[in-house]
DNA sequence: ACACCCGGGACAGCCCGTTTGT
DNA sequence: ACAAACGGGCTGTCCCGGGTGT
């Protein structure tokens, strides 16, 4: 999916398209889906505006969409470093939480999950915004629940446990967020490798 | 906090104020901050621009905090309700999560938690609005930290459960509504109910 | 129908509205509806935009509609003096064409009837234009034709003859203004006398 | 005038610039100069707007002008063929409205003439236009001047009874496409046809 | 000569949240 | 409490020209 990033990032200068869809994911990032204005993306980009109506003949939900996908690879790398990096689940789990947070305290709790307050927000209008973030969300469940197979875990629960430990990441990054404290998110790393180390005992197998 | 409720719910038709604040928690829970304007606020109020603005002097965000409180008076109801419920704590949880589900889904998965995406929009700008919902977010980890420790868990982990327990609301809400599936509410309840009932094993004092 | 010009001609300021109105019809005679823009009507009139979208919440369109009743009126206020001015019908008849040859050469054939235009262009969009258009273009027959009914021609043929008139007031209006020479007017104006002087002949009743 | 039509039209696929002439036409009749867009030209022609600018150095006046010379030739067209049709002048002008008022019936009233709206609306701008549209209205009248010549009347009143037959069809045609009814067409070319014959009548040399 | 992708400014019509006279 | 006005902003489209290949 993020292959572009590898292949042409050796020296040319990003593309107009590429500085687009960059910046308006930091953008949403920031100020979430109503809130970014075409002006302020193509400001950033420093493109025209017919530019990004060149590239994304279907205007700001285009864009969008291109942009959460693009945001929605930075944060599957995030994920799969810290799944990667410890050797039992349940840590590994607890990890996401913690670089999550470190990641949210770093740009002083302004940037966010970009999915997150998109979708919400794309609800009642800008259908292909829902579908996308809809996706989004499926990868990043699949990237916790592949590694919660690898850990023993069949695939049935590991599906559901995944479900379950994205949600308390989201909804932790939310508390997080709103009270300027990493302190929601460490907490919740920490339920949630329980969940996973209970779940590891259960099934003994693999 | 809820108290113009009982105040002055007797019988005579809602005043200005109290049909602005409620179309717009309405609003809010349908749309978010940014998408909802004034004039369709007052519109569907039925009141006057200059009304808005005179009971609520500082314009939109004012009146957006009250809505957001009003929203989460009757939020706290539900849990309260979901809470009371059950006689067992596990269960008390996973009736908070299934409560929602069929909330949502009865509304067809438009209406939501208003502080949830509000707040995220109003990071940047909007202090008001993220104090508000701060606030209202932590009156509900109260709510549930309260009903945890009659069930005789310790108040400080009583505490981090409770923000565990409503990391998970937030985050499997998100996840059902833009899937439009009440599986991820579900889920994610089962497994809260299950870190409760392990919580009270581990400390069966109380 | 027009009766707000004595209404509060008398001293008083024009009102926004009335100055909208007034630059518009001015506008649509000389460009057309298409090449009128808002920002060009606003800037004329000396208004803010939002004060146009408030006395005409549906915008470009029905601010046009009014421009054109408006300046529909100033044209039946020309045909009733041209026909009320000579005493036979055949010399009103050419007289409605010399005083219109008059008056698009006092403007250097730049004004014209702004409904010609207006309602070619409003065909395929702009529906509210194109029925204001019929309206008022009806209205003018029905001027022309209760002066050729006073002069003993009946009722039906009268109707006939009218809408002969118009078309050929209109039409030669088209020709004079391309050639930018007055003579399809004058030209076109003594055949609908003749046309006229037939009638009165062939119907010697009255 | 109508050469190319001859010279290619053998069998080879219409041409770049002959397709985006001949949609260019069509567009004018229906919506007119303003309302017609380059990228509406370029999609319906199936072109690039390169394509445009290579064989139209001066853009879309330049375009414009073209594709009214081609909608001038094929009205012409239909002049040429009513006029020769009926043995008898009045007749003929009569049956130039009535198949006007055909072949605009048979759109829907979206058609028109192409040269009339588009003359209007270049009036203030786009000279090359304006100059366009004289001349095409100079060939039908002469078209028309021809037939009454050849029916016994002298060249002089000829002209101008060609000039208030022309007056009357485009007036007729505005009348009747606003309406969206074929009656003033009719009545039209009934008044005009009296005209041709009382002048035959008056002239009786040939 | 011809066609492609891409970019350039300016402006289109419209609506924002807000304030003022009164 | 009301209509009226404010000024700036919104997304999107206008017509057009460069750079590149062929």
């Amino acid at each position: 999916v993020s292959r572009s990033s590898s292949a042409q990032a050796a020296a040319q200068p990003p593309s107009t398209r590429e500085r687009l869809v960059r910046e308006t994911a930091a953008l949403l990032e920031r100020q979430g889906y109503q809130a970014t204005g075409i002006k302020e993306i193509v400001r950033a980009a420093g493109v025209t505006t017919s530019s990004l109506y060149h590239h994304f003949p279907h205007g700001k939900e285009e864009l969008a969409a291109s942009a959460l996908v693009h945001a929605g690879d930075r944060f599957a790398d995030l994920l799969r470093a810290a799944l990667a990096r410890e050797a039992d689940a349940p840590g590994a789990v607890a990890a996401c939480a913690d670089d999550l947070a470190a990641d949210l305290a770093a740009t002083g709790w302004s940037d966010g999950c970009p999915v997150a307050v998109t979708a919400l927000e794309s609800m009642s209008d800008a259908p292909l915004l829902r579908e996308t973030s809809g996706r989004i969300l499926q990868e990043w469940q699949e990237l916790i629940a592949t590694r919660l197979r690898s850990a023993g875990i069949d695939s049935r629960p590991a599906a559901e446990l995944a479900c379950m430990v994205l949600s308390g990441l989201e909804g932790a990054e939310l508390l997080s967020r709103v009270a300027a404290d990493p302190t929601p998110l460490h907490t919740t790393g920490r339920y949630l490798a329980r969940l996973v180390a209970a779940e590891i005992a259960a099934a003994p197998a693999g």
